[in-house]
DNA sequence: TTAGGGTTAG
């Protein structure tokens, strides 16, 4: 029995008033004190008291191992006259609740020393402990002295044991131990169903759920908690009416649990009942209902939605914090989710990586690592995400210096050989033009996944090492599991067209059904159409956008003007030319092409007019922009403008060297 | 004194 804090005081101070002396009442009272977080008022009740039973000694005790004052519950551990099984298993579980398992261990050993016998409690409180330890053998030692002393059949014990065998991965072990329990209630039940899910075997979970003679909340909340988890988030919904059908109530986790599932279906109607149902049983204000609605709304695209679930959380967490910076984020909205940032009472890594992926979301890569620094100066530990995100914003920024310094951070902390990071750093370094850098990292990579080999082909691509990207793409196929998908095949179309082997790119291209079972997309068939425009098979390359099963993109088009103007083409080049100012999003584009077209085959006055066509129509002209870095400064450099401060003496020099070659 | 489940980033 607990008593709430403002009754303890009261009973203290009543009891003090009376100068009497109840044992049990006392008792009671540093329960209660220690119930509420008030070690200090438990110690004086503990210290004060003339008379203590071993219910006083073990209660607080473990009271203060709970709070994790662990040394001094030691000191009071060790002073404790009334020492039996009780004080010594709730000691040792104090210690396993504080993740010092290898003590818990070392107690045990010491109750036979002291003569004193286990009991299953202590059993299962060790086993867990050999859990943590990750101790296969010296789990089934202690398996084997609870069946000396006759636990055999116990149901605690073995429910400890398949949990045991689970976290060790030795599913065998588990399902044997299940199966031949005699006994085997809801926690059973809940312990195998869940190895099932962990295992990605969800139909078998499934099957085992629907065989359960009994169930509870629990084990409804560990099935949609799993089922939301791995993704399998219909199934979460589906599973939370049927619990609700069957008339169970939903706990927090359950309606943590499905909203969360409802946020990544991006169900919005689905989230407002659900919602509904939170608001009349008064769950809303529950940090966890709480959490995962602001989070549900974020993803919904409704950060006002989610700002007002989150400003009636009372008593916010910081991944209550973390979801709404985030959501806002996801959003793009920078300015609120920097605010938010600002506010954050105590920030954790996850607060800072949310903030940097919003700034790389909305393509300011700077910003990005300007949080990044902040970051490091805070004194916060980057993660493997953080590294991942920070790497991705220096591989489209110009500086190879901020991306050296973030792979230098990542070394530090050990991170070079996670799989994300190493994909990272393999594609900022092929994107800052250091291949061999990029080739280092990939090399070094002990597994390496379908979206590192994408960069790594990709990367040697458009570096213009064609060669070495189709070697490496045949590499891939012959010596590694992983199989081609779409990215990849459309890095070899790339390379194939930028090193002119026009009939082995055509080859890749027709196989992608066949024989890797990849539908093309349209920009695989645009690789193609700039493939066979570069090689001059011009009216080829007509024929397959003719056929096409899609619309061609804009970018088709323009290859093939592009190839035009490279063979001088203008008949070909004035149809296309016409396609593609039909399109809305490049107006320009087909007309700038065109003049060039006439522009190379010294037709000045059909490009006068083009360009008056553009300044007519009041089209502004996008041209590509080319982007370097000198000395930490950043210069840009636009097509078909001069705008660089320096351009007249660049082009100057640019001459020089032409000259010279 | 014990054994099963819960929200955020990538």
């Amino acid at each position: 029995m607990y008593l709430d804090s403002r009754k303890s005081l009261e009973i203290d101070q009543m009891l003090k008033e009376f100068d009497g002396f109840n044992l049990v009442v006392h008792n009671c009272l540093i329960n209660s004190y220690l119930e509420w977080g008030n070690v200090s008022e438990a110690r004086k009740v503990f210290d004060e008291m003339p008379e203590r039973n071993a219910v006083s000694w073990t209660s607080f005790v473990s009271g203060l191992l709970k709070h994790g004052n662990v040394d001094e519950a030691m000191s009071y551990f060790g002073r404790n006259p009334f020492s039996d099984v009780f004080s010594w298993t709730a000691t040792i579980n104090g210690l396993v609740q504080n993740r010092l398992s290898f003590e818990a261990m070392r107690l045990y050993k010491k109750m036979a020393v002291y003569g004193i016998m286990p009991n299953d409690v202590t059993f299962t409180c060790i086993l867990r402990a050999c859990g943590e330890l990750g101790d296969f053998e010296l789990g089934k030692s202690v398996m084997g002295s609870s069946i000396k002393v006759g636990f055999e059949d116990n149901l605690s014990i073995s429910n400890s044991l398949v949990t045991f065998f689970l976290r060790l991965g030795e599913i065998d072990f588990a399902r044997r131990t299940f199966d031949q329990m005699k006994e085997k209630n809801v926690i059973s039940w809940t312990a195998i169903l869940d190895m099932y899910v962990e295992m990605g075997d969800l139909e078998e979970a499934h099957r085992i759920f629907e065989e359960m003679p009994e169930r509870n909340e629990v084990s409804w909340s560990a099935i949609i908690a799993r089922f939301s988890q791995s993704g399998n988030v219909e199934e979460a919904v589906k599973l939370f009416q049927q619990m609700v059908k069957d008339r169970f109530k939903p706990n927090v986790s359950c309606y943590s649990s499905v909203i969360s599932a409802l946020a990544s279906l991006e169900a919005l109607p689905g989230g407002r009942t659900i919602h509904a149902r939170v608001l009349k049983i008064g769950m809303e204000r529950n940090v966890f209902v709480g959490t995962s609605l602001v989070d549900l709304y974020c993803k919904c695209k409704s950060t006002k939605d989610g700002r007002v679930v989150f400003d009636s959380i009372p008593e916010k967490n910081v991944v209550c914090w973390n979801s709404i910076v985030s959501g806002y984020s996801l959003n793009g909205q920078l300015g609120e989710a920097k605010e938010l940032f600002n506010r954050i009472p105590k920030r954790n890594n996850i607060s800072w990586n949310s903030l940097i992926a919003g700034y790389l979301g909305i393509e300011n890569f700077s910003n990005a690592l300007e949080v990044f620094d902040g970051m490091i100066l805070s004194g916060e530990q980057p993660n493997k995400s953080t590294f991942s995100s920070v790497l991705r914003a220096c591989a489209s920024l110009p500086s190879l210096e901020k991306g050296k310094y973030a792979h230098a951070k990542a070394l530090k902390l050990g991170f070079q050989h996670d799989i994300f990071v190493g994909t990272a750093l393999v594609d900022m370094y092929a994107k800052s033009g250091s291949v061999e850098s990029s080739k280092t990292i990939f090399n070094r990579m002990a597994t390496k996944n379908e979206v590192v080999w994408t960069a790594m082909i990709q990367g040697l691509a458009e570096n213009g090492f064609a060669e070495e990207s189709l070697s490496l793409f045949e590499e891939m196929e012959h010596a590694s599991s992983v199989a081609p998908n779409g990215l990849i095949l459309l890095s070899v179309l790339f390379a194939c067209s930028h090193c002119g082997l026009v009939d082995r790119g055509l080859k890749y291209f027709n196989s992608m059904e066949k024989v890797y079972g990849i539908m093309p997309n349209e920009r695989h068939y645009t690789c193609v159409v700039d493939m066979l425009a570069r090689s001059g098979r011009l009216r080829e390359a007509e024929k397959f956008i003719t056929d096409m099963p899609y619309e061609p993109e804009a970018n088709a088009l323009a290859a093939l003007l592009n190839g035009c103007k490279i063979y001088g083409d203008e008949i070909l080049a004035e149809r296309i030319a016409e396609k593609l100012t039909g399109r809305a999003e490049t107006k320009t584009g087909g007309y700038v092409l065109l003049s060039n077209v006439y522009a190379s085959g010294g037709k000045w006055g059909d490009v006068l007019s083009t360009r008056n066509m553009i300044n007519q129509k009041g089209m502004k002209r996008s041209g590509g922009c080319s982007r370097i870095e000198v000395r930490n400064e950043e210069h840009l450099f636009y097509s078909q403008d001069e705008t660089h401060s320096q351009s007249k003496e660049i082009y100057w020099v640019l001459q020089l060297i032409n000259s010279e070659i």
